[in-house]
DNA sequence: AAGGCGGGGAC
DNA sequence: GTCCCAGCCTT
C-alpha cells in the first residue's frame, strides 16, 4: 500500500476523530509550545490540568518570563521530569530578551531553545508555523513500524534516521500540523502499545502488521538490557596454608572460572546472616572483607568476602577442593577472586 | 551510545 | 513486578 493511502485516511480519521484539546483550538506558538513542553513523556490525561493551571497563572510568554522560578517550580509539583520546568522558564525568558518575546517560526531555530529537541521542534514549526518538517515521537515510531512492517529498532540511531526520513515523506505539505497530530493521535486512541483498536482503525487495510498478525512485535526496540545488581557473599574456607575452591558450572558468569562457595541474595547481608544460614556458628568468622566490586556486561556484581578460618565447617558436595597457593594462583580465576587474593596476601 | 530524569496507568 | 508515555540533556 502506498503512502498517500495513508496520509490521506490518516488525516481524514483525524478531523472526525480527534479529541477536543485546547491548545488544538489556537495557533498562538506559546500555547502550543507549553503543551508540547508539558507532554512530553505524559500522558494528556496527566498533562491536561497542569496546561489549564499554567495558562490560567502564565497568560503569555512574558507573564512566565517574569514569574519568580519557584513559581513555576511549584505549578509543575507532581509532574515530574523537573528539568522540564526549569528549562520552561528559561527557554521563556531566552525568548523575551532575545526575540521580544516572539516564538522563532524555524525548525532549526527553534531547536536551539533549551527544553526543545527534534521532537518538539518539529510540532511547534508544523503546528503553529505550518512549517513542512515531520513530528516524530513514540506513537509515530510505533504506528509507521506497523503500519509499514518496520523491523529496524526505534532506538538505535540508525532506526531513528530511517522512520525520520520515512515520516518526512509521508507529510502532507499542505496540513503538516494536521497531519503530524493525525499520526499521534492514531497511536495515542488506536494503535496504542497493547490491545490496539485495530478494528477502528482507518488505515488497518494497509498495515502490514496487521496483516501479518505482528502488531505485537513492533515497534522492535534493541534490548537496552538493564544493569542487574547481584550481591555475591563468599566463604572461603581456609586453614594450613590452603584455601578451598571450586570450579563454576555452567550457565551463568564465569564460567569454567575458579571461586569460592557463594551464597547470593537480593542484596548485602550480614556476615553473620549468611553464615548461619549455613548452619555454621558466627564464631567461625575469621574475617570480612569489603565489598568489592565489578562491572561485567549486564550486571554488577557486589561481592564481599567471609573468611572461615575453620574448615571443619566444609559444606560437603559442594565440589570444594583445597588449594595450596601455588595451585590457586594457577587456576582461572575471575578477577574478582584474583584481586582478593592478591590483596590478602594469600597470592 | 548510554544514563538520568518521574509520576501514573495498563497489565 | 514490567512496560510505556506528544523527549531532552549530559557525559
Amino acid at each position: 500500500m502506498d503512502s498517500p493511502f495513508f496520509a490521506t485516511n490518516a488525516l481524514k480519521w483525524y478531523d472526525e476523530n480527534r479529541r477536543d484539546l485546547p491548545w488544538r483550538n489556537t495557533s498562538d506558538p506559546y500555547r502550543i509550545w507549553l503543551s508540547e513542553i508539558i507532554l512530553q513523556q505524559t500522558r494528556v490525561q496527566q498533562g491536561l490540568p497542569y496546561y489549564q493551571r499554567f495558562i490560567a497563572a502564565f497568560p503569555d510568554v512574558f507573564r512566565l518570563a517574569a514569574a519568580p522560578p519557584d513559581k513555576v517550580l511549584r505549578l509543575w509539583e507532581g509532574l515530574g521530569y523537573y528539568t522540564r520546568a526549569r528549562n520552561l522558564h528559561a527557554c521563556a525568558r531566552l525568548v523575551v530578551q532575545n526575540h521580544q518575546g516572539v516564538f522563532p517560526s524555524r525548525y532549526e531555530d527553534l531547536l536551539r531553545l533549551p527544553g526543545i529537541g527534534p521532537y518538539t521542534a518539529a510540532a511547534i514549526a508544523s503546528m503553529a508555523f505550518g512549517q513542512a518538517v515531520a513530528a516524530v515521537d513514540g506513537n509515530v515510531y510505533r504506528v509507521l513500524a506497523r503500519f509499514f512492517g518496520l523491523e529496524q529498532p526505534i532506538n538505535s540511531p540508525s532506526g531513528k534516521r530511517v522512520f525520520q526520513k520515512l515520516a518526512h515523506e509521508l507529510l502532507d505539505r499542505q496540513r503538516p500540523g494536521a497531519y503530524n497530530q493525525a499520526v499521534m493521535e492514531l497511536g495515542a486512541l488506536v494503535c496504542t502499545p497493547k490491545n490496539p483498536a485495530c478494528h477502528t482503525c482507518p488505515v488497518r487495510s494497509g498495515c502490514r502488521a496487521f496483516q501479518l498478525n505482528r502488531w505485537h512485535k513492533l515497534p522492535v526496540k534493541a534490548q537496552t538490557r538493564k544493569i542487574r545488581t547481584r550481591y555475591l557473599h563468599y566463604l572461603v574456607f581456609s586453614g594450613g596454608n590452603r584455601v578451598y575452591m571450586k570450579k563454576r558450572k555452567a550457565r551463568d558468569i564465569w564460567q569454567g572460572l575458579y571461586d569460592f562457595y557463594c551464597v547470593e541474595t537480593n542484596r548485602l547481608q550480614p556476615a553473620e546472616k549468611i553464615v548461619k544460614s549455613l548452619g555454621l556458628r558466627p564464631g567461625y568468622i575469621s574475617g570480612v572483607s569489603p565489598a568489592y566490586r565489578h562491572q561485567l556486561t549486564h550486571q554488577k556484581i557486589v561481592a564481599r568476602f567471609v573468611v572461615i578460618g575453620n574448615p571443619a565447617g566444609l559444606p560437603a558436595d559442594a565440589g570444594l577442593r583445597p588449594y595450596t597457593p601455588a595451585q590457586a594462583a594457577r587456576l582461572p580465576k575471575p578477577v574478582l577472586i584474583t584481586r582478593y587474593l592478591a590483596d590478602t596476601g594469600f597470592l
